[in-house]
DNA sequence: CTGTTAGCGCTTTCAA
DNA sequence: TTGAAAGCGCTAACAG
């Protein structure tokens, strides 16, 4: 292998001017710079990742857990994030728990043994608040809260939340069925708290951040009196979960004619209904929440509410970046941030309670799925 | 940061003692190896993977290149990818180069700088067959043919295309359109060579394998006189792609009566379907290649033509493990091998004609798309 | 601007 | 079974 000390050689030169060349950082002549270049080219030089990372103590690597990439959702933050993070010069290094059958403390191993720079955290995972906080290494967590200092992105759920309930208020609807994730999720951040369902008003931050869509979703209904009911789905790795999900709300619920739910189990739905010959929008309303592509596919386009998977991600991106010393983040072109936006923009961001933290405004896309003809500026103006 | 010394100096051995009992390789005496493990644990001791990365001039990585992991197909089989590698003792580093606007070069240049161990390359590439052959470090390709020897895993896409074409032979359908990718990949292994969508056979290898599924299935429908029609999708990464060839299927041959395509595009003709007012199956059917969880969410469930994500998934990593040095693969648990096959498996494998690839054989999921009633094995039989 | 030099933390012969 | 010691290839002071 053909390393430094050859191409220094070759060129006349000392190891040292050749690493300012490789790197391009020092200030070296033009012709020195030249005459080592030529020598690299003439030697077939590659420099040594490895050495240079062990040098640096520095891998350029990001871990990305989540829990499965199949989950079109989790695919489409992970392109994102994907693209967020080679902006800023990282790799990335997927971590899905699920896919491998794997705990989180394996990728977190990893992070303290440094085979990686950082970790963005967005799987469940069962540990108390010190376990994140004793690593001592980049760590960033996408819509759950792990502890004390660690600096936590996600969208504005409530926001979700309220505008879903704001449609079915103003459509008329009577019956409305959630489908959404575990309920054993439902804790405040001051500790493992479980919260009934009914009617009360949770005061403080949950953990698990999508939660509060359930809750400003609730509480709106409340206002008009609409009568709903929530389905669980314990597992969101496993795609059958959404759709038993979707069967369950139609048996147990007959009279339902409103439902909202992660965009698989919307795309269930859908088929359900089409299988019973409720018609869609006219009997039954449908709210695919999150906006993955999937929302296009389900036979009709469904009216949705969206996640900014590229402003998350640049959240993200930018938090992790922020945490490992030595780093800075490059903001990126202002025609890129813009990508991820589609529908209707609402409210700017709001800074959550915990440091660092950061809420991403959400959106809606109205589709086929729903019954308001005017655009979301009238709904929200008529509240 | 605590180090082998610090441990080596508290337990009151030696530095290379240590490196036996963290590694468990070597003789060490259960003595020895506790009083070591013992100040380890005093000591709070973690392991820097990046000097013993240096050191081995390894780091366990391997790059998975693919259009885009948004896309159902290339997050289904990544899933399958990053379980198969993580068995082996590697973890994956995500290379989406339509993610990330990025050439493959880039990823290529990792592979070279050793920041990989080896690369799967499941993206399309412009370079020449001497590239891949000239960077003489691990790689493996699936679906396509890179170069002399770079072995090759993917699908049996000429059964799979005999597979679709013989269930619209048995169960009368007329005109046929068939959703597919760019008619520029159809080159021989010998070199590019444009191949007429005619009715030539050819004969060899094409770099890009699947492109036997249409020539399989052109020749099967012929035999049954049915007609049939093409619709290209230039950019496999963009989404809109799909949903345009579905809309221009129907408006270009409002005849048809029978569709294969890539599950993406065969869940938009639904939606096209159900507007236009068609019965599935009874007034067209529909075929899905590839048989991603897509097949199940659109609107109703379609027959498919399932590839064997987890056999992929195998197949390229012992293709590729085998091609790093010093590394053995080690097969995984029978139990796990089943895992991805559904439906009704067909043919065994053959071996093509690349020295070292494999061709994995794909299935048939029967849904509610088509109008076969009986078995696949009734089908086939019939032949 | 360029060269000298001292590590970075671990693996791995080779001796003892 | 354990220890001593020589790197692995590059970076980054520091000296010139």
């Amino acid at each position: 292998m053909v390393g430094m000390r050859d191409v220094a050689r070759e060129a006349g030169v000392s190891t040292s001017t050749v690493s300012l060349v490789v790197n391009g950082n020092g200030y070296v002549s033009a012709a020195m710079a030249e005459r080592v270049s030529q020598a690299m080219k003439r030697l077939n030089y590659v420099p040594n990742e490895l050495a240079r990372n062990f040098s640096r103590n520095e891998t350029d690597l990001v871990g990305v857990i989540i829990p499965t990439i199949r989950h079109p959702f989790f695919a489409t933050l992970t392109a994102s994030l994907q693209s967020a993070l080679y902006e800023q010069g990282m790799r990335t290094v997927l971590c899905s728990t699920a896919d491998v059958d794997q705990d989180v403390s394996q990728y977190v191993d990893m992070l303290r043994r440094r085979a990686m720079d950082g970790i963005i955290m967005g799987a469940h995972a069962v540990y108390p608040a010190d376990y994140w906080s004793s690593i001592e290494r980049p760590i960033v967590a996408f819509d759950r809260f792990l502890g004390g200092s660690i600096p936590s992105v996600g969208s504005d759920h409530s926001q979700g939340g309220h505008l879903a309930a704001s449609l079915f208020a103003h459509t008329g609807a009577h019956h409305v069925v959630e489908i959404g994730g575990p309920r054993t999720l439902y804790q405040t951040a001051s500790g493992p708290r479980s919260v009934s369902l009914g009617n009360i008003q949770i005061a403080g931050q949950t953990t698990f951040p999508p939660i509060r869509y359930h809750l400003a979703f609730e509480q709106r209904l409340q206002q008009t009196g609409i009568h709903y009911d929530y389905i669980e789905i314990e597992n969101v790795a496993q795609m059958e979960q959404f759709r038993n999900a979707a069967h369950l709300a139609f048996e147990r619920y007959p009279d339902l004619d409103a439902i909202v739910a992660p965009d698989l189990a919307a795309a269930f739905c859908v088929q359900e209904a089409f299988r019973r010959g409720r018609a869609i929008p006219g009997d039954l309303q449908i709210i695919a929440y999150d906006g993955s592509y999937v929302s296009d596919l389900a036979g009709l386009k469904l009216t949705s509410i969206l996640q900014d998977f590229d402003g998350i991600a640049n959240a993200l991106a930018r938090q992790l970046l922020q945490a490992i010393p030595g780093r800075v983040y490059r903001a990126p072109d202002a025609t890129q941030r813009q990508a991820g936006q589609e529908g209707t923009g609402l409210n700017g961001a709001r800074p959550g309670s915990v440091p660092g933290s950061e809420l991403i405004p959400m959106s809606v896309k109205l589709g086929e799925s729903t019954r308001w003809e005017g655009s979301i500026e009238d709904l929200l103006s008529s509240e």
